[in-house]
DNA sequence: GTAGATTGTCATCAG
DNA sequence: CGCTGATGACAATCT
């Protein structure tokens, strides 16, 4: 697509015509037909060359400048704006767009999911989404073991792998846990915590069957919650969940692959890294073109998740075709935002988890990024992930893997997999985090759950997350909404400023109102309203005024129609507006309106014969025009004031008496000896173009304000659609906290004795946070007031 | 013929 | 005080 606008947008429909009309065939389907349609764009939308401002803008921009619209320069003209254009980009394009791609597909597979109704683990496979899946490919592999159970089921596995290593053991030795999951690995320290505290109060640990109790939960919880969670999870095939559907997501970038095929996996992590790779090389050259070019190799895609493919390249349709990059930059900044989120909050609750999940890779020869990355995909945080991919996804789905799967081919060496860039800074915090999450949330729970009593937790989680996740679609969808009610001028305005560079006020101008050229103007003229071609009515005024009365002034003063020259002058630049520019651009024909204030040809061209030295009497207009007819052509267009001048027989210009500065304007009057009549007449032309001048001036200024209003709306209706994202992911993260609350709660209750070894009995006894971190266990009835009176219960030590 | 847009002009104020 | 710029209001013109 940009690779079409850039031709597009360089007018080449306007240069083609040009050509043709030299005789020059050219066809144009041959640059575009490598994968688009001929005149693709024109369906799609309309692209800057077909604005009049744009075409105006290049001719009044350096390399435009001086030439003429027929003239066969321009091809070399739009050839080294084109390239000019490229360079000017390559700072930009990089990022945001391979971020864009990598959540394009997860969001296929999340709509995948939601269309599945399943809810974990749709959400699952989000949250491993983007980022995550994309920089640690490998992860997934390694917690498939081949079982071909989808992600959730291996990881499952893996984190009572690690619960029960952990447990039996990790009494006396919490630094020989190396548990996987950060999670896991995070829970048992604060079990482990509590018992110690226990006995620092004297308590012994076989006053809690502590060992006994680890190894009945080694025993018990992990294989039948392993069971279970398999159970679901193949229930959820059955029900024609596709997990890997989900994860097809990485799929697209190579994870979700693993699943089917435990080989696959490292190929598939492999050919993502390539794909980073030449995503990393294909930024810095700066072509958001290449993208799409490369031919697509389906077999990534059959690998690792057709539903995902497939659906995604039906989704891709949904997209506007002309996806502004304002709204990707955007989204970017936004799934930035949200990962910057998710990490804090990771630190928030697993401060360790760094470290141990870079630990755990002992446990499995892959599971060090698996365990990272792993993590991730499943469960909770890709609520997140998907309303941002949703966002994102539209215009991006379809190029995306068609980038990789070359790659993917052709890469089986590829090295570790590297973060993509996107990770860069926070990418360890935001991998643990996500691997924290899940395992608490979601893994943990089960187990515990499953070896006490509680059904609770796991019965709760589906719910909300499939809440979760029709929230993030309504997000999306209201996100969408918003979008649109922004409206599509707004993403042509986006695309006319990243064309346009000469300066980007003209581009939105022409976006926003068509048919007021002045408004385009206006817009850049603060910046650099002298390189703007629309710059020629307003500034034209001053500019062509003042070199107009400069030449006139070498001209001298002897008569010769003051305003004639400058009127000429007009012209010229005038001929470049020329209406006729705008053939086939409806909205463009209305712009020209032929007030007096430009002068027409006929008037101009006259003028610069310099037909009339001095001109009988002119009447202000055709109503009162007496001229005779040939004058009467000049009189036609020219101002008021300027008849008059050619009236009152006024000896020079109304562009000097207007223009010049007060000096030499009054040196000027001095020259001549004139009568009170031509000085009224001279001082008020002066103080009308002046203040016509001035009201140029102003209402340009008026429409900057408008315009950046309606920018500064736009930029707030963006803040706050991103606002929303985040607080709904504030949201979900309060609650995934709370459920991971509950489920540590349930965990530690459970596992509590009375001197007895008998347990306390939930419905009589409950835990309490104390100010300073301890946790007491109490009777329900009484008070945190009384528990501080009352220390006899068991203190046990908790997180603090 | 009308509505809307554009432009010019005047009056006024402020620097 | 005069000059100039800015701006609201009105009118003229054009589409």
């Amino acid at each position: 697509m940009l690779y079409l606008k850039k031709y597009f947008t360089e007018g080449l429909i306007q240069f083609t015509i040009l050509l043709s009309l030299i005789g020059v065939r050219v066809d144009v389907d041959t640059y575009l037909s490598n994968q688009l349609p001929p005149l693709r764009e024109i369906i799609l939308g309309p692209s800057s060359a077909y604005t009049q401002t744009q075409f105006h803008n290049l001719r009044n921009t350096l390399d435009g400048n001086g030439i003429h619209p027929k003239s066969v320069d321009l091809d070399q003209f739009f050839t080294t704006r084109r390239l000019l254009n490229q360079v000017r980009q390559l700072d930009r394009i990089f990022v945001p767009s391979t971020e864009l791609n990598t959540w394009l597909v997860h969001r296929d597979s999340e709509t995948v999911v939601s269309t599945s109704s399943q809810s974990s683990p749709s959400i699952t496979l989000d949250n491993g989404g983007g980022l995550e899946d994309a920089s640690n490919p490998d992860a997934t592999p390694a917690m498939r073991g081949g079982s071909g159970t989808p992600e959730s089921t291996y990881n499952l596995n893996e984190a009572d792998s690690s619960l029960g290593a952990v447990a039996p053991e990790g009494n006396q030795e919490p630094s020989s846990r190396d548990g996987n999951d950060d999670l896991t690995k995070e829970d048992i320290d604060l079990i482990d915590i509590l018992w110690r505290q226990d006995i620092d109060l004297g308590a012994g640990r076989e006053v809690f069957n502590y060992s006994n109790r680890q190894k009945e939960s080694e025993e018990e919880k992990p294989h039948p919650q392993e069971n279970k969670d398999g159970n679901e999870e193949q229930e959820r095939w059955r029900n024609g969940v596709n997990l890997q559907g989900a994860q097809p997501v990485d799929g697209e970038t190579g994870e979700s692959i693993p699943e089917q095929l435990p080989g696959l996996g490292s190929q598939t992590s492999l050919s993502l890294q390539e794909c980073l790779r030449l995503l990393e090389a294909t930024f810095p050259f700066g072509e958001e073109s290449e993208f799409p070019a490369p031919v697509v190799t389906p077999e990534i895609v059959s690998n690792e998740g057709v539903a995902s493919t497939s659906q995604s390249l039906p989704l891709a349709p949904q997209l506007p075709p002309a996806e502004p990059q304002l709204d990707l930059e955007q989204q970017w900044q936004d799934i930035m935002a949200i990962m910057e989120l998710q990490a804090m909050e990771v630190n928030i609750t697993s401060p360790h988890s760094n470290s141990s999940s870079d630990i755990d890779s002992s446990g499995t020869t892959e599971s060090n990024t698996g365990g990272n990355f792993g993590l991730p995909t499943h469960p909770t945080p890709v609520n997140q992930d998907v309303s941002l991919h949703q966002a994102s996804l539209p215009s991006c789905s379809q190029d995306f893997p068609q980038i990789f799967n070359p790659q993917l081919d052709s890469t089986s060496t590829a090295p570790r997999p590297t973060m993509p860039r996107l990770a860069s800074s926070n990418s360890s915090n935001i991998n643990s985090t996500f691997g924290t999450t899940n395992l608490t949330g979601i893994f943990l729970p089960p187990h515990i759950n499953s070896s006490s009593t509680n059904v609770t937790s796991t019965p709760i989680l589906p719910d909300p997350f499939s809440n979760l996740l029709e929230e993030s679609m309504l997000d999306e969808i209201s996100l969408l909404d918003l979008a649109m009610e922004e409206g599509f001028s707004q993403a042509q305005a986006s695309q006319l400023e990243d064309e346009l560079d000469s300066d980007s006020g003209l581009s939105l101008d022409s976006s926003h109102s068509p048919a007021s050229p002045s408004s385009s103007e206006t817009s850049c003229s603060s910046a650099a309203s002298s390189s703007s071609t629309s710059a020629t009515f307003s500034e034209e005024g001053a500019v062509g005024y003042s070199t107009d009365s400069e030449v006139a002034a070498a001209e001298t003063e002897e008569g010769a129609v003051g305003g004639y020259q400058p009127g000429y002058s007009k012209l010229c630049r005038m001929s470049y507006q020329d209406p006729s520019h705008n053939h086939g651009l409806p909205q463009l024909d209305s712009i020209s309106h032929n007030h007096t204030y430009n002068l027409p040809l006929s008037s101009a061209f006259a003028e610069h014969l310099e037909l009339p030295v001095a001109v009988g009497k002119k009447t202000v207009r055709d109503k009162h025009n007496k001229l005779q007819p040939p004058l009467d052509l000049l009189d036609k267009h020219s101002s008021r004031d300027e008849r008059r001048a050619r009236a009152m027989k006024i000896p020079f210009s109304n562009e000097k008496i207007i223009n010049l500065p007060v000096e030499e304007f009054n040196e000027l009057l001095a020259k001549h000896h004139l009568s009170e009549g031509q000085l009224a007449l001279i001082r008020d032309i002066r103080r009308r173009g002046k203040n016509k001048m001035a009201a140029q001036n102003c209402r340009k200024r008026k429409l900057d304000t408008i315009i950046n209003l309606e920018q500064g709306v736009q930029d707030l209706r963006r803040d706050k659609s991103r606002l929303l994202k985040e607080k709904m992911e504030f949201i979900r993260s309060i609650r995934q906290m709370k459920q991971k609350m509950q489920s540590l709660y349930q965990e530690v209750f459970t596992q509590l004795r009375d001197e007895q070894g008998r347990p306390y009995p939930p419905s009589e006894y409950s835990l309490q946070y104390s100010a300073d971190g301890s946790v007491l266990i109490m009777p329900r009835g009484v008070t945190t007031a009384e528990q501080n009176r009352k220390p006899e219960k068991k203190q046990k030590d908790k997180k603090k």
